[in-house]
DNA sequence: AGTACCATATTGGTATCCCAACTTGGTATC
DNA sequence: GATACCAAGTTGGGATACCAATATGGTACT
């Protein structure tokens, strides 16, 4: 693997694992040397993760980017669009299969699992179904929208009651599906992203000031 | 301007203005000596571009991105989805007075209007239509979206009547929408992109042979 | 003539150097 | 004590040098 994508991945993974606060600055520099790598590779990752939407401009330097309440409210917007697109396309397919195989990715959760893994495969369930779909445009969206998500979901999945509503939503979209029923499957997906974005946008913005106190930027809507 | 942006924007109107021809292979050489720049910027430019998809990695090397009809396919059902869903949002917008202006954009085209305007305005309506629902990851697919299509369009407004269709079509969608009736927007809005499609790949199919003697490589779908 | 092989040129990946713009911290002045 | 100002350090943008991998073209041998 070259540096770049070395760089690229390491640095995603600590963005989105809140090693790097959202809002805090970056250097060229401090990657560099924390990564041990020049800054031909760094600035290209940079570059890339910036087209993600994880680290931005700030003036002439980089920031990663903050939780934004607002943007995730108009992503929730984009994925309804994109996903019940996905899942409308699934539908119609003759070969539904693969509906079980992420069903069986729900499954694998239990009590015991750890709450990364639940964090995982709760983004993994959208992005498998969009990928079912077959469209690689719908998949990449769904996708790209999950990464944005991601660590605003983060914060929020010590919720358990949130996780095993969400669960029972996710098993009642796959069995719509796993029938053909377009409209339904349809209906239940866009409640399910409708209810997460009102969960998580209130949850956040009742602890923003907790999340700032931890050195975590949070813009309002 | 940053030489960076300066590359980037060069050659990316290299690209979509077809100076550079689909399926060409670039070195990052060339690119620094035609431009003036060093390989830094050269190298941002390209990572830029290749996340717009207009050029791509061939093994180490770099390709501008062919014209690839499968993909095309794809895009007129992701741009399906997200257009009707910015319209529906933008239909029930308390001032759909923005209308007007696109609808003037529309209008500004006659028959002394050189093709390169026809073109961009065709593609501007899109764009256009997909900001005023004030969804920003709505509106950055469309854009995005249309500059990947942008090449294919450009291989094809040679041709009157499909103007002239697109445009009456245009203005019946603008329509509904000054009236706020989302429903009649949205189904006329899909069976402009469905039936643009359908024109657009039958064409570049029939014209396959052509367009691969001139240069230009054309996947098939 | 065909083919296997090697020297050479070219390419993208990386490291490093320079520079102008900007920050920062201190200092002198009022 | 406040403020205007300046010097030193830091930063991102750019240029260039170097390297390993690959492509290329010619050559010797069959």
């Amino acid at each position: 693997m070259s540096q770049m994508q070395s760089v690229e991945k390491q640095l995603r993974q600590m963005i989105l694992g809140l090693e790097i606060g959202p809002g805090e600055k970056l250097t060229e520099r401090w990657i560099e040397s924390r990564f041990g790598a020049s800054r031909t590779p760094v600035r290209a990752a940079l570059l890339r993760l910036e087209t993600e939407g994880l680290v931005g401009r700030d003036g002439r330097g980089w920031t990663v980017s903050p939780i934004n309440l607002a943007e995730l409210e108009q992503i929730a917007v984009y994925r309804e669009a994109v996903e019940v697109a996905a899942l409308r396309l699934s539908c119609g397919l003759v070969d539904r299969s693969a509906v079980d195989v992420i069903e069986a990715m729900l499954e694998s959760c239990d009590k015991d699992t750890p709450r990364e893994e639940w964090h995982r495969v709760g983004m993994d369930f959208h992005i498998e179904l969009a990928r079912l779909s077959g469209n690689d445009f719908l998949f990449r969206a769904v996708r790209d929208a999950m990464t944005r998500l991601s660590r605003a979901r983060w914060l929020e999945v010590r919720n358990e009651a949130a996780l095993s509503r969400a669960w029972a939503e996710h098993r009642a979209i796959l069995a719509a599906a796993r029938v053909g029923d377009a409209d339904e499957a349809a209906r239940l997906l866009s409640g399910h992203i409708v209810g997460s974005r009102e969960r998580l946008v209130t949850s956040l913005a009742n602890d923003r000031r907790g999340l700032r106190a931890r050195g975590f930027a949070v813009v309002p809507a």
